[in-house]
DNA sequence: GGTTTCAAGTGAAACGGTATCGGGTGAGCC
DNA sequence: GGCTCACCCGATACCGTTTCACTTGAAACC
């Protein structure tokens, strides 16, 4: 099996004047300091994110729930009953993923689908009291973890960063209401 | 103080047409402003990489490269031939994920795959000309893209945020480099 | 009343991660 | 000194998750 794989056309031949230092290759891209390339923002993200998400998603696993789950519980706690479309733009994830992760909040008990009166088409997501004691839960046991993440940056910095980053995420002025 | 985080800005006014009031239901966890979450933090991140990868993977389009591609071409740039093992530190990423990504770079005539002296079961990752050209036109490219990122930040508050993010996903106080 | 637009749901394809396998090296043992 | 064993690296196979294109039903609009 596995004769899918495509075949090895690897050149190679594109090497002239014999062997090339790596360090003359790049020489004009390789002048910038990692700091000031344009992609040193997003990759700089991309691991804090990280970090925090494993840090975050071990902190949630002896509860029973994942991050995407959590994320719409905390959204439907801060603004109560919400139409599915807004979720879907609350939490950035696609129509899909929403769908599967309220299935599952369905399944557990944890929010219900309940018929909007003005528009039969839409249906709005509510937690149940459950899915709030199981928020509330989420909450405490993620506290120390949360505070072990910037524990080893300076005082105020951690409010800082998240000041920055909220201003940086939501350059309309106004954050993630809406 | 600018326009902080908004804390509270409950809509208790806005009601679309759909919006049941949550009522008791949670009262608890509700109690908390979103800005003092643990989580708050975390999806903060999960947001400003989204948009940031937008954003960037929007620029790289063109060039018919996306993000998993860039992000070791440009360590391949940075540091010269580095063997696949190095790759997954540096990147964060898996095994299988830089081999694919290694194997796509091949295919394009941007990386090549060299044996190491020493061991024989090691694979040096190098760019190629070809390669370091697109990374330099990427660069060119994305270089505005970067910019209008952080462009309705003040002075010198995005690389405070830069910084602020390596020492916050380097707590050992290392870096990328390893 | 017909058309256009929007929301929710569904199925297929792609991406990312984990577990496993084969090749290779070096250290310890006979 | 040759051999075996434990570890390392790369590659492959498999699985879960995410994402995209399509369908259905309902509301707005002409």
């Amino acid at each position: 099996m596995a004769a899918d794989v495509p075949p090895d056309t690897t050149p190679a031949g594109t090497t002239p004047a014999g062997t090339v230092p790596a360090g003359a290759v790049a020489a004009r891209a390789a002048d910038r300091p990692a700091g000031s390339s344009p992609f040193a923002l997003g990759l700089l993200l991309r691991q804090a994110h990280w970090r925090a998400a494993s840090v975050m998603s071990e902190a949630l696993r002896p509860l029973g729930v994942e991050l995407r789950h959590f994320a719409v519980l905390i959204v439907l706690v801060e603004r109560g009953a919400t139409v599915q479309r807004d979720l879907v733009a609350a939490t950035g994830s696609d129509k899909a993923g929403i769908m599967r992760v309220v299935d599952d909040l369905e399944r557990r008990g944890l929010a219900v689908r309940k018929a909007v009166p003005g528009d039969r088409r839409a249906r709005a997501v509510e937690i149940t009291p459950r899915g709030a004691e199981l928020v509330d839960a989420a909450h405490a046991a993620a506290e120390p973890q949360a505070e072990h993440l910037v524990a080893h940056l300076g005082p105020g910095e951690a409010e800082q960063l998240g000041e920055l980053l909220t201003r940086f995420s939501y350059p309309d002025g106004g954050g993630p209401e809406g």
